[in-house]
DNA sequence: CTGAAAGCGCTTACAG
DNA sequence: CTGAAAGCGCTTACAG
């Protein structure tokens, strides 16, 4: 509860300026070195700590940055990614003394609102806008606020600012000839949300190689990456006259469901059913069979994405050059495990 | 990019001190109704928001909190406890527009460090502690420091800190008494690590059922909380001479990593083999059988530690005396699904 | 009820 | 190399 030490406790502990201080404290010209040793030594005696408060107000600066999510608390609990991401962003935000600020929004009237009022009050010096969809209203709403911003996700066409994203293209070719070649030829898809922009990405990816290779079928259903959702169109797509003999899940948390589903009916997997879930979280490794998936190091993702968002705050280069920041990771691989195997059907 | 407006802006279209708009826009008295009201217009009319520093400041107080997480990132993706919390957190966080400051450590040292940092710097004005241990160091180290905390767990006895939990050992009779009653004799348990506190309340409570109701056995083994552990210990159980025919889980991952087990090993569930999960999340739906599990609300029970939180930092009360908000929740309850049944071993 | 001023704890030109 | 001062944008006693 002691008062806390100031920079104006140490000026005088030391019989030096405010000003000495603080030129000492970080590391800038205007203090012999013999000063500035007896200034540390006396700051770090004293457990000096500056105070945030006053720091950022004089450089206008918040020394954090935010990240909205609008999902529901079930969702964000059940789906690993999120927290995988966070946990990668907060490493190399720390290690940067940056801290990270979370909101929890319900819609993106809300999101943009809470983008205006943090800027606004200075409270983050960017944001990561997440969950990237088609003409994603955010991209521009922040630019024009003047709100360093990374787009995690993409890539984003023409946006005024950078993005960090995997090709997801190549992946939803390899998964395809590697169903192709174990014998399945009629195939589905419990796809994610359509107005998500990879969602779209993977759409076309699935047709061109359908059109390149003779499946019998390739069915696509969308959903919203819930567990009930993604058993629901399982139990319809099994359900079929002519059922699939491999299903491909946008998500962990579907293809966990969709296995459930494949119990629940009967079907042994992946005698019967094959399963390829995306985003290899432990969650595809709890499972019996352990499920094929699509691995990404989500947490180096999200380190990545704060080293954008960093760059980007630290540079003043104006927006413009910004998408020059942006950085496609490696791709996802493919993970085999026992939910694939040859078709018999 | 304009320039923000501040209250001297505002001041000066309003024809008042700057002294005069800070009380109207803060609903103080020492302005007339009429002032009031054209400031509260003005300001209105050119978007003023107030900075957060220039406001921390003056007032010393950063109208956020922090919660410091020890897990790795793995853990905190799988285990949907701490997105679910944090969900419920930042909901009564927000509505009290104070924002959440989150950082991951990987040691005790290591989070103590920002504890210490963040109340210097005056970054937060109170944390959260998760991960409540057995005479937790953390406790004593917040309470000298003066930092304002709430205990997400408990009871802690004579702490100097207000703690938010939930009964655990009710919970513990009540599956006893229902596996017991199906006719299980033979009982195992794959608990938490044994140095969290509400590991060490569960342990009492089973050993205390045990002693009451005629078990021929009810071996307890501890774990960390991972699917890994889960499995590898869920194995070996199931391969001894007198294999338990139920077997309970201190968390669902656990539980449904022991799932995939009992399918690996041919097992049929319920029929050979029973099993409770505590921690209902959505995770316990996915499966088939559906996990029988003890279900909280932790969306709810992050809210209101928020709100304890809140209220201690917000009341002037000495220390001793914030024992009293301390709150117990309602303790979890039973939810049988397919996972359970009678025991026919 | 209102205004002018000091202060929160830093940083940063500006003189010596 | 060093010191004294102004300023960041608020809040809050203190006089009128």
């Amino acid at each position: 509860m002691a008062r806390r030490v100031t920079i104006a406790d140490i000026a005088a502990a030391a019989g030096v300026s405010k000003g000495a201080v603080s030129y000492a404290l970080n590391g800038r010209p205007g203090v012999s070195e013999s000063t500035r040793a007896k200034i540390l030594a006396i700051a770090g005696e004293m457990g000096f700590v500056p105070n945030r408060a006053a720091r950022s107000l004089s450089v206008s600066s918040a020394q954090a940055v935010g990240i909205a999510l609008r999902r529901t608390a079930r969702t964000l609990g059940i789906e690993p990614y999120f927290m995988e991401l966070i946990s990668g962003i907060e490493a190399t935000l720390s290690a940067g003394s940056f801290g990270l600020t979370l909101q929890v929004v319900d819609t993106v009237e809300e999101e943009l609102e809470v983008y205006r009022r943090w800027w606004a009050e200075r409270r983050v010096d960017g944001v990561f806008l997440c969950d990237i969809g088609v003409g994603d209203q955010r991209l521009d709403f922040v630019a024009d606020l003047g709100l360093p911003a990374v787009a995690v996700g993409g890539p984003v066409e023409g946006a005024r600012l950078p993005a960090v994203w995997h090709d997801d293209a190549e992946p939803c070719r390899e998964i395809m000839e590697y169903l192709y070649a174990l014998g399945h030829r009629r195939v589905a898809r419990v796809a994610g949300l359509s107005r998500l922009l990879h969602t779209t990405i993977r759409d076309a990816a699935y047709a061109e190689t359908t059109a390149v290779l003779d499946f019998e079928s390739m069915t696509t259903l969308h959903s919203d990456y819930t567990g009930e959702e993604g058993a629901r169109i399982t139990r319809r797509l099994l359900s079929s006259a002519k059922r699939p003999t491999a299903i491909i899940y946008d998500n962990d948390v579907m293809a966990v469901a969709g296995l459930g589903v494949a119990h629940e009916l009967g079907l042994d997997v992946p005698e019967q059913l094959s399963i390829v879930a995306w985003d290899d979280s432990p969650l595809c490794r709890l499972t019996h069979p352990a499920l094929t998936s699509l691995t990404r190091d989500i947490t180096a993702y999200g380190s990545n994405c704060a080293e954008v968002l960093l760059t980007l705050i630290g540079a003043e280069a104006p927006s413009t050059e910004a998408r020059t920041f942006s950085v496609q990771c490696r791709p996802a691989q493919l993970s085999p495990r026992g939910s694939t195997g040859p078709a018999f059907a």
